[in-house]
DNA sequence: CCGAGAGTAGACAGACCTGTCTGGTAGCGT
DNA sequence: ACGCTACCAGACAGGTCTGTCTACTCTCGG
């Protein structure tokens, strides 16, 4: 009865990692023990281990991931100017939130419950939210923006605001909000579009 | 050798509740025990328990607590102008959150760890945040501000973003971000002093 | 003086946590 | 056919968690 046909399914480390993502996700990292992960990913415990020396190489592994993800979304985005691409960015973070399943920003979430900046997991939170700000300055930049590094800091300020507000208020009026700052931020060149999944107005 | 001259001592349940605040906040919520917080406040577990019916009701009483400072402290600030009263708002969370102890905000901490929106909690988040977004409403109100609704959601955005950006990023160029997109958001009227803890420029 | 109220100290129950270990099975390369 | 690797199932240890309970002490109002 044990060891079904498994090479149908994704090998055992990728389900472990894919249960983490969304348990550590919706409900929180210390509130969501190993036995569960295991359980629901359908793995035995020694397995787990063997890949995951302890729960926080596996949270560390977590945040990894989101962030590869992220990235390649980014990579995969249609190439149009640094402006629209900014813009769609920030788009594309108000259509995720706007979903039910939001939850706010997963580092931001992982940094609360990780409050030592020297914690691995820190550090792999950091190194996102570098490569986030290069992104931004490199666009800005691209973009021939006179001051691409102050302009990055303002944009990473938008992107937590908006990341903790549509968790936490009227995702509408957040997603009008980060319109207008964007704006204001970036100057008003062309509006962030109207292809919204929710209808924009107010 | 039990019970000292304990008049002298704040009574129980303010120490509790100090003693909780300090780890709530620095160690994060499910990180820290009962034990530990009863330990440090030197009260018996049953006194904890009869003031608090379970660790949820201290939570929550956390929360509100740390809402009801906040109130204080506006309350307590000079009445200037509303604008100018706006402005010493970000710079005192600027000088709080630029000092070693600061950890992020208490409310998005405490939020990133209770994922239900029913959860008691979360309704004590979602009144401070209520009360924060009417402060700013009515203060760009009683500046003349033309669209007080749609910019007090863009201060939230910013409140917001300075609270995770200060924990995570370099407090510095934060800062200097953050006087920026506020007078871009407010219009440039009087662009917020020069007399912050940390020299200002980058 | 005496009883009520608030507090202290600490044992205890039952659940849950991480991490280890044993033992068995399925598939693959050689 | 053989061994290697990856995996499954689950028991187990040792600790920690919340919450309950017993037993005692101190202080103050009446």
């Amino acid at each position: 009865m044990t060891a079904q046909p498994w090479e149908s399914r994704q090998p055992a480390r990728a389900r472990v990692l894919e249960t983490a993502t969304r348990l550590f996700y919706t409900e929180g990292i210390h509130s969501v023990g190993i036995d569960r992960i295991i359980a629901e990913a359908g793995v035995a415990k020694a397995t787990f281990y063997r890949h995951f020396p302890s729960k926080d190489d596996l949270v560390r592994a977590y945040v990894v991931e989101q962030s590869s993800w992220q990235r390649a979304a980014v990579a995969g985005m249609p190439t149009a100017s640094p402006r629209a691409k900014l813009e769609a960015i920030f788009t594309l973070m108000c259509d995720f939130g706007a979903g039910p399943d939001y939850r706010g920003c997963a580092f931001v979430n992982a940094a609360a419950e990780y409050p030592d900046p020297a914690h691995p997991v820190r550090q792999a939170i950091a190194d996102h939210r570098r490569w986030l700000r290069d992104l931004y300055r490199e666009l800005l930049t691209g973009e021939g923006h006179p001051d691409a590094e102050r302009t990055a800091d303002m944009l990473m300020l938008l992107r937590d605001g908006l990341s903790v507000g549509l968790d936490l208020d009227d995702p509408v009026r957040v997603r009008a909000a980060v319109e207008e700052t964007l704006a204001a931020v970036l100057g008003r060149g062309s509006a962030m579009s109207e292809q919204g999944t929710t209808a924009g107005r107010r």
